[in-house]
DNA sequence: CAAGATACTTGTCATTGTCTAGATTATATG
DNA sequence: CATATAATCTAGACAATGACAAGTATCTTG
């Protein structure tokens, strides 16, 4: 099928996907302001104005990236999800499969959650943000299914705010800088278990 | 005491400040990555070279506006504490101020919050951060003073991670992006009753 | 095989951060 | 007060960047 390019074809053949991972690890080793559209070419062998022919603009790419980044992190959600008995171990369990994304890519979280990869709005990108948001509103679902609409929505909020908020303090040196990676981990949990039983006290105290 | 220059003088006299503050305006204006140095420069009319003997870098200012962030986020919340009545009220009335310090300056904020500004390291801008830190354990102690140890700091982390974590999702345009800011503004305070009321039981239960 | 679309290269432009050298003003020392 | 010295700013230069234009090579389709 996909031959191997035996010196140096003229097309490349994939190279937006050579882009988009080059980019990704660029991304991770620099920094968001240390991203550049030239740099990307050089890692995929080719000419500083290639990329132009994939992405409109350098925006487009991180745009791109970000998209990748929602579905992964949905697969690592739904991956520890599967893992879980109970819905309200769902819960937790998704909340780890979130921080542990973030934790392995945090340049990449940042792009993500950031309001840099917005400025070029894709319809993709909107899609896969959805699509990651979904998870939390079902594993609520899941705990809570008798409670009134409002409050399963209301939980959603908190529940989703608690695991981005601690998480995104951690990557930013602001929680845990002192702690080792075992006591982190723990505090990560005890907030994910304080979050489950206030969301499961919510459903069923009336 | 500062004369009033007439027309042009050689020495601009509060250059320091005068870049700090067209910094800040350009930030919210054009984002983190349409900030430059040179634009700064611009717009406190100087020449583009005349920043350098303030900060060394265009990082070094980007970290002096982030410590001003972490100074007027103190405040805010503060002032809305100044209103609370009992320890409870202050919790809630420290997130409304941090929510609303957020979302006033919501460039400013994530750049406080993102990995931007740390790259240079200020010991300023960490004092500046700690302090703000520093209330949301004065608040919480102030909720459950009687609790152990343990249990405060991963009350402080809960409290934090919640209200940091919903602020953010808004300005990102993952939450709320449909509501009106009465509905939003709404979704917030049910927010912070359910952080709240999760402390509150912490402390008393045993 | 021809013709046109696609993928890529080279060259260019204004803009950027940072550096060096020089000009101007403030301050301190005698 | 005079003058040396430091602080502050300007001007010019450099490599790097994002974007655009124009040309070249390869693939695809008729």
């Amino acid at each position: 099928m996909t031959r191997a390019p035996s010196s140096k074809p003229y097309h490349h053949g994939e190279l937006r996907e050579a882009l988009v991972s080059a980019g990704r690890k660029l991304l991770e080793e620099r920094g968001i302001r240390g991203f550049t559209l030239r740099e990307c070419a050089r890692r995929a062998s080719v000419s500083h104005a290639a990329p132009a022919h994939h992405f409109a603009s350098i925006d487009d790419l991180l745009a791109e990236i970000a998209t990748r980044g929602y579905q992964e992190l949905t697969a690592a959600m739904e991956a520890e999800a599967r893992r879980a008995a109970t819905p309200a171990a769902r819960l937790v369990a998704q909340g780890v499969g979130y921080m542990a994304f973030a934790a392995a890519h945090p340049v990449l979280f940042q792009l993500m959650f950031g309001r840099e990869a917005n400025r070029f709005e894709t319809p993709g990108l909107a899609a896969a943000a959805k699509s990651a948001y979904h998870l939390h509103v079902v594993a609520v679902e899941g705990v809570i299914p008798k409670a009134p609409l409002e409050v399963k929505q209301r939980m959603v909020d908190f529940a989703w705010a608690s695991i981005h908020g601690f998480i995104t303090l951690v990557l930013e040196g602001q929680i845990g800088d002192e702690d080792s990676p075992r006591a982190l981990k723990a505090r990560g949990l005890a907030m994910l278990a304080a979050m489950v039983e206030t969301v499961v006290r919510a459903g069923g105290d009336p």
